[in-house]
RNA sequence: GCCCCCGUAGCUCAGGGGAUAGAGCACUGCCCUCCGGAGGCAGGGGCGCAGGUUCGAAUCCUGCCGGGGGCACCA
């Protein structure tokens, strides 16, 4: 029995009691079962009884004890107790808690899927570095965490659209092609204009593509240049993107809007809700009326549209295309976007606290030797998407970096990361992985295997250690589930961890191959089963984070 | 000045109102004639401060103190 189909025995007897008059309350939408932490509390517990007692104007214990009679009763339920104020602490029959391992197994790779947010339509933006630059460190950390939250929303039912925003207008464009421009006529770097060795190679890039280009009058260079270059840094991100295992549905471009007509029409439609007005020469959004703090320009006096123009269009572009929520990751140093972003919104007519997400994660700092790293794209002096992976590969990187909160800033060592130490959790995890694999390769060996569910019987798996492992396998979908709700990657990182922490103290206690001439058991065949179970698990969450579950290391 | 995030063990961090607050690393002492010791067992030590809500607060609210980030007709 899972914790699920246990939280609907619960409210079944709460329903019960209620239709025999005997609890004069409303029954619950769902019940919360717990894995209590002390294991005289039994396999599950509940608080059922403490959030009733309330409204059934009863004692608490009172209402727990009449539950507990319902309880019993029920097939798979070995006992039930009341403790302390009020908990119900509940035993299941060794088989009904043993029917975990087969259920994991027999569902596979669906194991942890649900569909508590089916039916939702999710548009989930995230990184969308601007295009005049490599992807770096910063960005890497909404590109581990992002993708894993997508994986995380569609294993949950959502129809996730995964979309990169390209910023392919505007000034740091114009920028982008100058430096270009100038690394190309060996010229220094223009005022605010990009450095780093990726202007000369992307500069040269171009060249080779347009051999005669230097030869044109300057205006038609840049112009060429920004076309070229924004194009070959596209390709670029979008590589090392992938190279992440990162995956996108849509890239973006903000220069469409403009193309479309579609930033024009935004303001339009902003104008006739009766949300525009113009001052000191520029158009400008009342934002306050939303409570933003300031009102925001649409069209600066010269006549320049702002980016937070093409972020009206962009957002009605994503609700015209039929999301109904609209997810929007950002660093910290974005946070300041949340107010005008909601305000935004809210002036279009739609609920900005239904239709837009904003996630913001704090930002990575770089150490080296203790001593932070100062990063400046401009300057060149950045750490790299493609420097982490070299550093410490794929694996590592994302789950590093996803399995920290994005509340949390992370401070990340650099010595730490290319010395490669066995500090990082990713290897305990995928060590499980391998030495459960391990374990199979040898029941194969032996002419062992797993059979068909009906040839296991649950009941054998009574072993203290047998049953945390159990336990830990049935919470995985809620572990999904939640850490999807509450977008919260990382909780499916510290999940495997402990998990792998209950498989090696299992490992250390229950043999599970016969050793030397001894014969196999129906304990042999139930606790191959446990290993598969856990290994289906721990592949299950590591994909969810986008790493590898070796079955040799 | 205003807004956002953080403050939990020596260090790095988990803990979406519940029972005795956890893990890894570090430190100390143990455990393989046996499936991967990249493992396991045991030990010491902690919720920034002050109020409030609640039967119950690390968790929710307020204030204060520390650390980080943000407050452009920049992107």
């Amino acid at each position: 029995m899972t914790p699920e189909q246990l939280s609907d025995v619960v409210r079944s007897a709460v329903a019960a009691a209620v239709e025999r008059g005997d609890l004069a309350v409303a029954v619950p939408e769902d019940v919360v079962i717990e894995r209590p932490k002390n294991p005289e509390h039994g396999d599950y517990a509940t608080n059922v009884a403490l959030r009733l007692a309330k409204g059934a104007g009863r004692p608490p214990r009172e209402v727990a004890e009449l539950l507990a009679t319902e309880l019993r009763a029920v097939d798979g339920v070995a006992a039930v107790d009341v403790a302390g104020p009020g908990f119900l602490n509940i035993t299941l029959a060794k088989d009904a808690l043993g029917q975990i391992a087969v259920r994991v197994v027999t569902a596979g790779e669906a194991y942890g899927r649900t569909d508590v947010l089916a039916g939702q339509r999710l548009n989930l933006e995230f990184v969308s570095a601007n295009p005049t630059g490599p992807v770096h460190i910063g960005g890497t950390r909404w590109a581990a965490v992002g993708d894993a939250l997508g994986r995380l929303l569609s294993a949950s039912g959502a129809e996730v659209t995964r979309e990169y925003y390209l910023n392919d207008a505007g000034a740091q464009i114009d920028r982008f092609a100058r430096s270009l421009q100038a690394a190309a006529l060996d010229r220094p770097v223009p005022e605010d204009g990009y450095a780093g060795q990726y202007i000369g190679e992307i500069a040269a890039q171009v060249l080779t593509a347009e051999p005669e280009l230097l030869a044109r009058p300057e205006e038609e260079q840049v112009t060429v240049f920004r076309e070229r270059g924004v194009e070959l840094m596209v390709a670029e991100i979008r590589s090392s993107l992938a190279a992440l295992g990162v995956e996108y549905d849509v890239f973006f471009s903000e220069l469409s809007l403009y193309a479309s007509g579609a930033v024009e029409k935004a303001v339009a439609r902003l104008r006739e809700q009766g949300h525009v007005y113009e001052a000191d020469g520029a158009v400008w959004l009342r934002t306050t009326t939303f409570g933003d703090d300031k009102d925001r320009v649409l069209v600066k006096a010269d006549g320049e549209t702002t980016y937070f123009a093409s972020d009206c269009a962009y957002y009605l572009d994503k609700r015209g295309r039929g999301f109904d929520k609209v997810v929007i990751m950002l660093g910290a140093d974005h946070s300041g976007y949340v107010g005008r972003y909601k305000a935004l919104v809210a002036a279009t007519g739609d609920d900005p606290d239904t239709n837009l997400e904003i996630l913001i994660g704090q930002l990575v700092n770089l150490l080296r030797d203790g001593e932070p790293v100062r990063m400046s794209k401009r300057a060149g002096t950045v750490v790299l998407l493609e420097d982490l992976v070299e550093a410490v590969g794929v694996d590592a990187a994302r789950y590093a970096l996803a399995r920290a909160s994005v509340d949390q800033q992370i401070d990340l060592d650099i010595e730490l990361w290319t010395r490669r130490t066995n500090d990082n959790p990713v290897f305990y995890v995928q060590y499980a992985h391998a030495r459960i694999s391990s374990v199979l390769r040898g029941a194969g060996d032996l002419g062992l295997s797993l059979g068909e569910a009906g040839d296991v019987d649950p009941a054998v798996l009574e072993h203290p250690r047998e049953g945390d492992l159990l336990r830990a396998l049935g919470e995985f979908p809620r572990v999904i589930a939640s850490a999807a709700e509450l977008r919260a990657p990382h909780r499916v990182a510290r999940y495997l961890e402990e998990l792998a922490g209950t498989y090696h103290r299992f490992y250390d206690s229950c043999r599970v191959l016969p050793r030397g001439d001894e014969e196999a058991t129906p304990v042999t065949t139930g606790r191959l089963w446990l290993c598969a179970a856990t290994a289906t698990v721990l592949r299950n969450g590591l994909a969810v984070l986008g790493v590898s579950a070796p079955e040799r290391m």
